[in-house]
RNA sequence: GAAGGUAUAGCUCAGUUGGUAGAGCGUCUGCUUGACGUGCAGAAGGUCAUAGGUUCGAGUCCUAUUAUCUUCACCA
């Protein structure tokens, strides 16, 4: 019954092998047992362009403990895999190999053979990121994975477009939107990502017709945008300017007329408190612009070069150029008032990082007023919940302020929105299915070139991939999903949009708890990312340390929804464990006998240590399942690490070794037992985190189950409760005084042996007695306190048992300097800062006093630090 | 401007319902003891950011402050 494991741990040996098994004995499908509770799972679909990075990682390994776990519990699971399309990303992904290879833009190809391209490149790389989750050990259904421009999803997302479309939810109109000009489309508002950039405030007079030599000042950060001024608006209550409004200006270079306006919109106290109002080119003068029926002056063509229609003579100039040589005429022509330097957020798109420009511009969007009421109440009412709950707020905040969701974009790779446009009647159809004639007129219609945005196929994952709109077995019995694993990063392009999808056309919410976690970092605490280069490649870490040892790395030491830093020291001492495990097994395995079997021996042959154990395990198993049932997988698996290294390894493995090593005894088999016993249950408690590892040792050891996948998970035992009997506490008085006689005579520090007291580690199921612990206390010559609680046991002991080694006084003077110079470093680097802060004339004019002051002060104490450093820095010389 | 996170050992972080502060790594001492040096036995190191409050009792709950990070919204 019993096999051998090799002398040394090499995940690499057996990984690939258990996880082939493991796909071909199909254990990784639901169960089709109707009586079992069903448990599933949607993932996050990565891009199809994606390459598994740490952040897939850690979301699928938290999956796959969810999900392994609930298996072996009894549910029948479902985790449904798959992939996104990624308009954008995968768009731009083939464009630029293309342009690579072939010199060609998807222009010259035309959309039908670009979408072919398209295609090509996704059955050749798209499995790259599938077969890397399976590195990873993912249990998913393969059988099940989806793509969300496959036949079934794009199914869904007709259906919902023409429904929404029917119930006015979706509508076109000309609006301003963010646009960016590298991507050439549309970006949602969750799609820009605002960044601070450097920039200027150019103050330029605006000369006011009729009135020679009179001026208003305006301050803009792009001064480029004056082709397109409709207007110059003040605040209606401002003195300064309240004979100017009604007045006309000549907009400078360009020599149009434009009114004065007055609007509560500007602040009389920022800038020069009159605003140039440019309605198609920034969203506040848009609606300026709609109050005073201001005309809309488009400047900008699509990759943001100014337009030949408004531009003049700086048509065809890039924005910024053209910003450059309007300055220069403005200052050529004495426009120019001032120029201030200003930093500001600029929005950017969070795909290629270009800064976007507010445009104007016929677009697609819902209508999310209606849509994100039923949203708040799903979660406000707790009927779906936030795991942790403080996200529940971020959401909460996000669907409370949300504006109306544009969702067409001008890419050809994706979603094609089904609106058909009669060019000889001008009516627009929207249909679920192609048409070619109009149904009005019967001519040809041409369908919208535009496509949906990515995330709109994404918000209906939960349900189209169970076949939705059909009333599939899959709808029925797996959705509701159970739980969503995701990070806080796209609670609001994805979560959110979930969830007000699933309420509107299923009428039910897509998952019951959206389980959020943090990002994963480097050492130093940044963002892995690909232009800073500190990425660290998950499938590097599994070569070289093991699938089971990144699980374990990422799923332990951070709370739930806490970033965490990616480290050698994390993922080397998930390794270290690995290999503990290893090696305690392959030591219970080579003291088996042929005979010996996972079982308990009969209750009353079991020894104090026996007992202790047990006890021990079986609370275990109680703390782990209540955490894993409130997601605190960290503290779950914390514990068990905890129990394997101290408690079996350091204690009981050491105490067994007196009876084992007369393998004949009864005492052995009794120990190899329970040795075995705890071993298994171990294995099963770790086996959702470290899946081959587990898989390999549970099929080396005597074991019931084909598998320790499909094996039962542990649960609570009333039958391993014990009590101290009289008999143990003589037995362990025995020890100590056996003990402390041994030490006396060697005068030695106690081997491992000595540990053997510490089997008065009683837990709360032993029921440690204050008769136990007074016999402790006379035989140790120690005096109690008045309490009577197990950890005096320990601490008694601990007393009893320890030796006090005098620590030598050493300074290390190379490290110490290297500490004080280190923090020299920051201190000049602080003093630099402040010094320049109060160089800043524009600090010294805006700050209050005090503030000033205090930031005086604080250079005045870096100054002292700075001094004392170097004083302390020459004493170690 | 709004909301939220974080502040605990030299470093990175845990700490589940309030009850004598923990781990990993690092440091120091000793140990090639019949699975493991990816190890074993010990040790040093924390007024749990600050000030109040609730409580018999606060790292934990409440209030304020400071520092720091993030997200959202932004003034041209």
């Amino acid at each position: 019954m019993k096999k051998e494991l090799p002398k040394n741990y090499n995940p690499a040996d057996f990984e690939d092998r258990i996880y082939k098994d493991w796909c071909d004995k199909k254990y990784f499908a639901p169960d089709p047992d109707k009586k079992k509770p069903a448990f599933s799972i949607v993932i996050p679909p990565p891009n199809v362009t994606g390459q598994l990075h740490m952040g897939h990682a850690l979301d699928e390994t938290l999956q796959d403990i969810l999900v392994r776990t609930k298996r072996m519990q009894g549910f029948s699971t479902l985790w449904v895999p798959g992939t996104d399309h990624a308009g954008i990303a995968t768009q731009i992904k083939v464009e630029e190999q293309l342009r690579v290879n072939e010199g060609l833009t998807r222009y010259d190809l035309g959309r039908e053979k670009f979408l072919e391209r398209v295609w090509d490149w996704k059955n050749q790389y798209g499995s790259r990121i599938i077969s890397q989750l399976k590195k990873l050990g993912s249990s998913c259904d393969w059988d099940h994975e989806r793509f969300t421009m496959d036949e079934g999803c794009s199914r869904a997302v007709r259906e919902v477009f023409v429904n929404l479309y029917e119930k006015g939810l979706i509508y076109r109109g000309y609006r301003i939107i963010n646009w960016c000009p590298n991507c050439r489309t549309a970006l949602s508002d969750a799609e820009v990502e605002y960044a601070e950039q450097e920039g200027a405030f150019w103050h330029i007079r605006y000369p006011v017709k009729g009135m020679e030599g009179t001026y208003v000042t305006i301050a803009t950060t792009r001064p480029e945008t004056l082709l397109g001024d409709t207007a110059v608006a003040v605040n209606p209550n401002d003195e300064r300017y309240r004979d100017l409004v009604g007045k006309t200006l000549i907009l400078p270079l360009v020599g149009r007329e434009i009114p004065v306006i007055a609007d509560e919109y500007v602040e009389s106290d920022f800038g020069t408190g009159c605003v140039k109002i440019t309605p198609a080119h920034d969203p506040n003068d848009f609606e300026v612009g709609k109050r005073h029926n201001l005309p809309v002056i488009k400047m900008l063509n699509d990759d943001a070069t100014i337009n030949a229609e408004y531009g003049g003579k700086y048509a065809g100039m890039d924005r910024y150029a053209a910003r450059k040589a309007m300055v220069a005429d403005l200052e050529a022509q004495g426009y120019l008032a001032k120029v201030e330097k200003y930093s500001h957020n600029v929005g950017t798109c969070y795909r290629c990082k270009t800064t976007v420009e507010p445009l104007t511009s016929d677009q697609w969007f819902v209508k999310m007023e209606p849509l994100a009421k039923p949203a708040l109440e799903a979660v406000t009412s707790g009927e779906i919940r936030f795991e942790p709950e403080r996200f529940a707020k971020t959401y909460i905040n996000w669907m409370e302020n949300c504006h109306d969701w544009c969702i067409s974009r001008q890419l050809w790779w994706g979603h094609r929105i089904p609106a058909f446009y009669c060019d000889a009647c001008g009516k627009m159809t929207v249909s679920k299915t192609d048409i070619e004639l109009c149904p009005d007129c019967g001519k040809p219609v041409r369908q919208e070139s535009d496509v949906l945005d990515t995330w709109f196929s994404s918000a209906l994952w939960p349900f189209s991939t169970m076949g939705w709109p059909e009333k599939t077995a899959d709808l029925s019995r797996y959705f509701p999903t159970s739980t969503l694993v995701t990070g806080y990063d796209i609670i609001f392009f994805w979560v959110a949009r979930m969830i007000f999808s699933s309420l509107e056309h299923t009428g039910k919410k897509p998952f019951s708890t959206v389980f959020i976690h943090g990002l994963v970092r480097d050492a130093q605490g940044r963002k892995m990312s690909k232009s800073l280069g500190n990425g660290i490649d998950p499938l590097k870490v599994i070569d070289e340390y093991g699938a089971d040892a990144l699980r374990f790395a990422l799923a332990t030491g951070n709370a739930p929804g806490n970033d965490m830093r990616f480290s050698d020291e994390k993922i080397e001492s998930a390794r270290n464990f690995a290999n503990k495990l290893w090696n305690a097994s392959r030591f219970v395995l080579m003291n088996l006998t042929d005979d010996d079997k996972a079982e308990l021996p009969a209750l009353e042959k079991l020894a104090i240590e026996d007992k202790w154990i047990l006890s021990r395990f079986n609370q275990l198993v109680k703390t782990v399942t209540e955490n894993m049932e409130h997601y605190e997988l960290g503290v779950a698996l914390g514990e068990i690490y905890s129990f394997t290294w101290d408690s079996f390894c350091d204690w009981y493995i050491e105490m067994a070794k007196s009876r084992i090593f007369d393998a004949e005894s009864e005492g052995a088999k009794v120990a190899r037992s329970v040795l075995c016993y705890v071993l298994t249950g171990i294995l099963k408690l770790l086996h959702p985190f470290m899946p081959f590892i587990t898989e390999e040792i549970y099929g080396a050891l005597p074991h019931d189950d084909e598998s320790i996948m499909i094996s039962k998970y542990p649960t609570y035992d009333e039958k391993l409760v014990f009590t101290a009997e009289e008999e143990d506490v003589e037995r362990i008085i025995g020890c100590i005084t056996a003990i402390r006689a041994r030490r006396a005579e060697m005068n030695v520090a106690p081997s491992k042996k000595a540990k053997l007291f510490v089997v008065t580690k009683y837990e709360e199921t032993f029921k440690a007695t204050a008769k136990i612990l007074e016999k402790l206390a006379s035989a140790s010559e120690v005096v109690l306190t008045d309490s009577y609680d197990a950890d005096d046991a320990i601490s008694i002991a601990t007393d009893a048992g320890n030796f006090f080694i005098p620590m030598r006084d050493v300074v290390d003077f190379d490290k110490e300097r290297a500490r004080l110079s280190a923090e020299l470093e920051k201190t000049e680097i602080e003093i630099g800062r402040l010094s320049v802060k109060l160089d800043n004339p524009g600090f010294l004019a805006k700050a209050p006093a005090p503030v000033v002051e205090a930031e005086r002060q604080k250079l005045v104490k870096y100054n002292e630090t700075k001094a004392a450093l170097v004083a302390a820095i020459a004493k170690l010389k």
